[in-house]
RNA sequence: GCGAGGGUUGCCCAGCUCGGUCAAAGGCGCCGGACUUAAGAUCCGGUAUCGAAGGAUUUCGUGGGUUCGAAUCCCACCCCUCGCACCA
């Protein structure tokens, strides 16, 4: 082996053996397979820090695998389908200056090139190719003979049959769709283009339709239950209403809204027409009807209510929101004949619909009142809102004013209340942002429905009880998030799958749109069994007919009729069906948690909407992201950190070492330059012992005689073997890292400090391929070095072997180390130099009443009276009758908490301390460096303290002559 | 607002599923020592507070509670991160 640890040179090698010997290439064969995905990188840029975390976590548990004996296939391909990589083309044609900056400088893109990339085309043969090279560069066993792209038309052919049978199964739908859409630009809104409220969601409002003679007047409400307890409107005198002509699916009302809420309503799925322009004051004061409770309510002034908010008409529930009660209060002794109301307002009776533990009969009077609120301008006002909408949506009951909602939880209510008000024409329902929304050229946006879209029905309850089903029988790494996998599912609804603009296929059923590109990349997995056909030129692109993926992945139909349907010979037909048999189903597909309400739903809803339950996918893990230096990445603006940066500074080995240990599963990981120098260090320090280890010509001692410390070594590598294989079934790398190297380290350093020598062998032979699957390219060079004609890749994982478990050792270990550690801090403590240590070991009677309390223990009558009596009933322990009760009130508290483990196993084996500590008088002496002099404590030559009463089994008493320093 | 995750000793981060052995693993940083002409690397020790004998005391977001005993269980509250869609 070279004297200094040289990454570069050891990748290189080994990456040209892995690609010539094609080791990573899978077929079937007799042994158990194991088939794990990561999902495909988009690629529009460079594969950054959050792939290689993600990618580098599959390329583990595939190395893992199949050093556990399974046959493991990972594969990859290239998602570029959708409208990133077409933005980009055209931010790159047009020179746009930050993304100049950054694809040149942070994705690494030369000069030359970065200019020539003007076409969509373009850049996908480009990064193609660079994503292949830096996933090689750092050493993923992948087995590239079937890598594909979504564009290719082979691939188009898979996705349009996928489509067709979907659709077959009347789960490809019609529908609109609510957009952000700038009315100037006449065209929907992407985050990028948006100048404010790039946080504004799309929120669901229920638009409740009180009715004044021919005239509607609408509310916009999130709680549409409330409609139960509305007194009055609130109109703005301030703010223009218009009438408008509103049409929608078959019906004609006359509608009065804000000047605002009109051009809102223009861009909905109604027909509207402007009539002509309300004074407010002509609806202010009218007698109108709850389409709910038929009730008749008054409509009243109130400059709080904002024209561009809902309708500009709010409806007020004074009993419930502490604004409208507190509105109403103020008009109390308002004169308002202005507006021709006469009548007394104090005559409003509140209406409680709502039961809420904390609150009485009026919640928001109550509250108004116990928090002192004066005005609808307090800023209390807003927090009291808060309060009472929260304690009554999650504890809330609906009364018996309900009707036949009496008795739901409110926070159940929505649904099904907005459905029942839109069959009855009393609502409708009305989107509209969270929060303001500005277009780049400065346009407020409006929520557009988008008619004619094609949707995927994943609303439908059948679809989801059988993902549900898939669900329960998967296993979730990590588990907790199952109930957010559940939650998901549950939340979608129907998705949008075609859009006009972007690369993809075109929607079979409907050419003029293209398929999504989320909704292209749901079953791919499969394709990677077929791509290798196509890639080894046994299946060319007029083959790829319906019935040749039904009878290939679905097994519908026999060979010969494909065969003879496609010229296929039909032993590649059944040689494909039986590759997918073996293979299917994916085994594990693990990702980012990004992907988890969006791509890996979507894998599911897929998979048992097209496949038998015997391929659905058995298990899905999710990882965190990675930031940098604490910031956020990002493909577009920077800061970003490729892979392949990252490996030609510091090397493949140590990147993925870094990336896996720097953070737990889902945890994000932050990268910064220190980790990852100290990473270097780490691996450097493994690279020189194995150094040492094979330039000593040290060989496998086992069987041979052993020291305790060579016993105590075996001991701990076993557990370490366990904990790591662990770790690595749940996917925990960190855990792993920590195991396998971290601690294992540790161990080797004090077993090299205790004088270890037997075991370096092994521990580096055993060491080497727990790491490989971490650092593999390192772990081949040692491996070679070490004589093996193998790759370390393909041999046994190390296992945990019981027979090499050695508590006694263990438990020995731990008293030097204790004693040790108790003398050094006498030492410091006391600040003397020492001269000479004596030891004093137990006396024989408290051994003896450990023993005692140990078989008690075991019979579950230890009792601190009860092991006085059975120990004073000894005649060779009576003599010490003074001592016994207060050592005994000592342990009996250690065996009750359970903290007894180390008595028992010093009363069960036995462990000689006296022979112990001589045998490591000389280490204790080298550690303190003046003489060690070891006694037992039943008759020590020499005590001039009296320490010797303080030995207690397990913890020799001390005492130390030396000379006192300052 | 809804959903999910998280707040631990200078920092990162374990432990918290199964309360006691937890002043709390590991790494980083820092301090001291060994080695070295020196630096780096490596090794050893320290790193809540106090302590001239291996000990004691106060800590694990805040406030309560359960218990002989809580970082760990229960309740309330505060704060942070992420997702909420047609976009990959």
């Amino acid at each position: 082996m070279e004297q200094e640890y040289k990454p570069h040179e050891i990748e290189k090698k080994w990456q040209k053996y892995w690609n010539e010997s094609g080791i990573f290439q899978a077929e079937p064969d007799k042994r158990e397979k194991f088939f794990i995905t990561i999902p495909y990188p988009y690629l529009n840029g460079n594969l950054h820090a959050g792939h290689t975390r993600t990618f580098t976590i599959g390329d583990v548990v595939a190395r893992h695998k199949r050093m556990l004996g399974f046959n493991v296939l990972y594969p990859m391909g290239f998602h570029v389908t959708g409208t990133p990589i077409v933005g980009l083309a055209e931010l790159i044609a047009s020179r746009d200056p930050q993304t100049m900056d950054v694809y040149e400088r942070l994705h690494g893109i030369p000069g030359d090139i970065l200019p020539t990339l003007e076409t969509p085309e373009k850049i996908v043969d480009y990064f193609k190719l660079e994503a292949e090279k830096a996933m090689r560069m750092i050493g993923y066993s992948i087995d590239w003979r079937r890598k594909f792209t979504t564009t290719e038309e082979t691939y188009k052919k898979f996705i349009e049959w996928q489509y067709i049978r979907l659709e077959e199964k009347g789960l490809i739908v019609k529908g609109s769709h609510p957009v952000k859409w700038c009315p100037n630009d006449n065209n929907p809104v992407e985050d990028h283009d948006i100048l404010h409220g790039e946080e504004a969601t799309i929120v669901e409002y229920t638009l409740i339709k009180f009715r004044y003679k021919d005239l509607v007047l609408p509310c916009a409400t999130l709680r549409p239950e409330t409609t139960f307890g509305v007194t009055n409107l609130w109109v703005n005198p301030d703010v223009g209403y218009v009438k408008a002509r509103v049409e929608k699916d078959g019906y004609t009302e006359f509608w009065v809204v804000s000047r605002e809420a009109f051009r809102k309503l223009t861009f909905t799925d109604r027909t509207v027409e402007y009539i002509e322009d309300i004074p407010a004051k002509s609806i202010i004061g009218i007698k109108l009807t709850n389409p709910v409770t038929d009730d008749e309510i008054i409509s009243l002034p109130a400059s709080f209510v904002r024209p561009e908010n809902g309708s500009g008409i709010v409806m007020s529930v004074p009993a419930h929101a502490p604004f409208d009660y507190l509105a109403l209060r103020d008009l109390y002794d308002a004169d308002l004949s202005d507006y021709g109301i006469t009548e007394d307002l104090r005559k409003i009776e509140l209406i409680s619909l709502i039961k809420a533990p904390e609150f009485g009969e009026f919640p928001a009077k109550e509250i108004v009142e116990k928090m002192g609120i004066t005005s609808q301008k307090d800023p209390k006002a807003e927090e009291a809102t808060k309060i009472v909408y929260r304690r009554e949506f999650h504890g809330g009951m609906l009364k018996e004013i309900t009707g036949k909602y009496e008795g739901h939880a409110v926070s159940k209510i929505k649904d099904i209340l907005t459905r029942d008000l839109i069959s009855s024409n009393a609502g409708e329902i009305f989107y509209e942002f969270s929060e303001p929304v500005i277009c780049r050229c400065g346009t407020p946006c409006v929520v557009n429905m988008v008619k004619g879209q094609w949707f995927l029905n994943y609303s439908d309850p059948e679809w989801k009880a059988k993902v549900y089903r898939c669900l329960s029988q998967m296993r979730i790494i990590p588990e907790e998030y199952r109930v957010e996998f559940e939650n998901k599912v549950d939340w979608l609804k129907d998705k949008a799958c075609a859009r006009k603009k972007g690369l993809g296929t075109r929607l079979p059923i409907d050419k003029e749109w293209l398929i999504e590109s989320l909704g292209d990349s749901t079953i791919y997995m499969s394709y990677y069994i077929i791509a290798k056909f196509i890639e080894k030129g046994d299946l060319a692109l007029e083959h790829l007919t319906l019935s040749f993926f039904d009878y290939t992945l679905f097994g519908k139909g026999d060979s010969a009729a494909v065969s003879a349907e496609t010229g296929l010979d039909s032993g590649i037909l059944e040689e494909i069906r039986s590759d997918f048999n073996y293979w299917y189903p994916v085994d594990l597909r693990s990702s980012g948690k990004d992907l988890v309400p969006n791509h890996l739903l979507f894998f599911l809803f897929h998979h048992v909407a097209l496949f038998e339950e015997e391929n659905w996918p058995k298990a899905l893990a999710v990882n965190g992201f990675v930031s940098l230096e604490g910031q956020k990445m990002s493909k577009s603006k920077g800061p970003i950190l490729t892979l392949e940066s990252a490996v030609q500074e510091y090397g493949a080995d140590i990147t993925r070492m870094y990336i896996l240990s720097t953070a737990e599963q889902t945890q994000d990981a932050d990268w910064h330059k220190t980790g990852i120098e100290s990473a270097r260090r780490q691996v450097d320090r493994f690279y020189s012992f194995a150094k040492d280890v094979i330039e000593n010509g040290e060989r496998a001692k086992l069987g041979t005689e052993f020291k305790q410390i060579d016993c105590w070594m075996l001991s701990r590598m076993q557990d370490y073997f366990l904990e790591t294989n662990v770790a690595l079934d749940s996917i925990q790398t960190r855990e792993a890292i920590q195991n396998s190297f971290f601690l294992l380290i540790n161990d080797v350093k004090w077993y090299q400090r205790r004088g270890g020598k037997t075991l370096l062998y092994y521990i580096l032979d055993n060491w080497v391929r727990l790491m490989a699957p971490f650092t593999p390219h390192l772990c081949e060079e040692i491996w070679e070095a070490m004589g093996h004609k193998e790759p370390i890749s393909l041999t046994q994982y190390p296992l945990y072997n019981e027979d090499y478990m050695d508590e006694g050792a263990e438990l020995a270990e731990e008293v030097i180390k204790g004693t040790l550690e108790d003398i050094e801090e006498i030492i410091r403590v006391t600040k003397i130099t020492p001269q000479k240590v004596l030891l004093y070991t137990s006396p024989a009677w408290k051994v003896a009443v450990l023993k005692c309390a140990c078989e008690m223990q075991l019979e579950a009558s230890l009792e601190v009276g009860t092991l006085i009596k059975v120990l004073m009933a000894n005649p060779d322990l009576k003599r010490f009758g003074k001592d016994i009760p207060k050592f005994v009130q000592k342990i009996i508290p250690e065996f009750k908490s359970g903290g007894a483990d180390r008595y028992e196993i010093f009363a069960g084996p036995g462990l000689d301390e006296h022979a112990l500590l001589k045998e490591s008088a000389s280490f204790l002496e080298k550690e303190i460096g003046c003489p060690v002099e070891i006694y037992s404590a039943d008759s020590p030559a020499y005590d001039p303290e009296k320490k010797s009463r303080f030995a207690e089994p397990l913890r020799p008493a001390i005492y130390i002559e030396g000379k006192k320093g300052e």
